[in-house]
Formats: C-alpha cells, structure tokens, sequence
DNA sequence: TATTGTTATACTCTATAACTATA
DNA sequence: TATAGTTATAGAGTATAACAATA
C-alpha cells in the first residue's frame, strides 16, 4: 500500500490558518509586524531602541512637550518615558531643558544630532515601507492610506 | 499685550505627529494596537493570556500538529510554546498525544472546552473588529480586506 | 490636592543554553 | 548528527508604588 501524498494536516508544509484567516486584524497584525520588525533593525543599527525612535519623532513635531505628555502620546507609562528620554540625552539627541512657564516640567528638545537621525531613519523607514508595500501600484497605495485614515480617525477623534 | 491663542506647540491640546504621518505603517500600528489591545481584554476574560488564543486556534485549523511547527507559526521559541501549551492543558482546552510516527513528538490537539471557547472568542473578534472597522461600508470594508491580501500574499509568499 | 519627574521593584514575555529521548 | 520537548535562567519591556518638588 503506497503512502498518501497528503496523508493529513501535521505532513503539510504550510499550516492552515482556519477561522483566524476570516479576519482583517489579523492580516494587519501579520503585515505590521513584518514592517515593524524590518524598521526595528534599522533603528537599533543607528544605536536606538525600538520605540525611541517615534519618542524622537513626536519630540521632534511638538518642540518644549513634557515627559508626561509624549508618554501619553507613545502609550508608555511616565516611568518608562524617564529610560527613553535618558537614552536619548546619553545619544546626544535630545536634550531636557527646565520649563520656565511650570518649573516640575521638562521641555523636551531635539538636538541636531538628533535631527540628522531623524533624517536618516525616515529615509529608511520609507525604503522599508517601500519594499512591503509596493506590490500595490500608486493608484492602490493612495486608497489604502485613504481607508486607513478613515479608521484611524474614527478610532483616535472620537 | 494679550496671551496668543496658539502660542506654541506645548499647550495644545493635540500632539503633532509631523513627518511620522506620513507613514502608512504608523497608521497600521495605532489601529492594530487599537484592536489588539481590545482583543487581549476579551481574551483574559475567559483565562487565555494574549497570544494563546492564536496558539489555540492554530492547533484547531491543524489537529495533530507538533509543538515545534506551533511554535513556528506563532513566531515563539519551541521554549516558549511549552508554557502556552501547559496553559491550554490546564485549562482542559487542548491536550498533548503522543505522536504515532515520531515518537519525540507531541500530537497538540484541542478539546471540546477548547473548541467552545474559540466560538466565543471568535464572536468576540468579531463584535471588536466590527466596532474599529465599521467606519468603513461593507463595500470599502472589502476593498481594504482585498488590498490587505495582496500585501500579505507578497510578503509572506516570497 | 493634583501633577511632574524620579527611583525602586515586580511582573510578563521572550530568548539562550544545556539536557533527554528519540530519529 | 540532528530534531522535539523540557527546564533553568537571563534579559528586555512595561507597570505599580512611593517619594520630592511644584502647582
């Protein structure tokens, strides 16, 4: 009696995703982390922790901000906003000056250092984001983004 | 000389997120974390830790599957799935066999508790994903499901 | 009283290494 | 030799609680 070419499910080469297929945030979880991942490699490679850099980048947007306002901003707890904003200044690309409107805060700034960074990794980012997404042609790509900020907006505004 | 209605970045109430807008992949990471985030709560709900729902649901869609091809699919070291695995036995929800054909091998397979628990979880998913998404019509709804596809085929198929 | 920043601490998650039993 | 599963352990990442300075 020969052995079946698919003799069952556990021989398989590729597993089955069942019902776990049916959903959208699923296929966004797989996407994300494939372009999360690739980013990260690129962020420690310039000497940062993955999530120091979009903390760079919001200090980056809102010049003077305090360390409670871009941990809320980051999803992080106060605490932890204190390590990232050490690891920047020990970088050299961010700096905590006293507020001079409330003396309890920092007014967080980037440095030029810093700015270059940001220079750098954007390009990269955009190289990244680049190769996982262009099998969608310009055309396509715009009504992605265009989708996504509908539901970004609904989420984050409401 | 009276106080300026916007006078400058930090007393606003909004975050800029300059150039990091710009970026496809932020947006896919807030609403992914959105309904992660959303998900993990239903999960903990009914005893599974975040993560071990999709542990389950894999055994589910490939009965008889080992623990390290588990471990694979999930993205976790083969050490790690002992724990997940532990958890879903003691929680009467999937069970180790002993291979037939290798006997290294555990054959994972998922209960009646198990597989109850998924119908639950999956119309939870489904009730979350609904209430991120429903911004979107049905049509647009399946427009981005479509454009989501043909990333994740691109990524994942090459 | 409440908030900002800080430290110390604990907890979760994940990775690494060494081991055994099988192949 | 290589692989499957296990254990022990260590390292991130993050959250909680308590505190001093300031509002």
């Amino acid at each position: 009696m020969a052995a079946p070419i698919r003799p069952n499910s556990v021989n398989e080469e590729h597993l089955e995703l069942g019902r776990l297929g049916n959903f959208i945030g699923f296929r966004l979880r797989r996407i994300q982390n494939q372009l999360s991942g690739a980013f990260s490699t690129q962020s420690v490679e310039i000497g940062l922790r993955p999530g120091e850099f979009s903390a760079l980048a919001i200090i980056s947007a809102n010049p003077g901000l305090s360390q409670a306002k871009l941990a809320r901003e980051v999803g992080l707890d106060k605490s932890a906003a204190v390590a990232v904003v050490d690891d920047l200044e020990r970088l050299g690309m961010a700096e905590r000056r006293r507020s001079p409107d409330d003396r309890r805060r920092h007014a967080l700034y980037t440095t030029e250092v810093g700015e270059a960074a940001l220079v750098k990794l954007f390009a990269r980012l955009a190289l990244v984001e680049q190769d996982v997404l262009n099998v969608l042609g310009p055309r396509d790509l715009q009504v992605l983004s265009t989708l996504l900020d509908r539901v970004y907006d609904s989420v984050f505004r409401k």
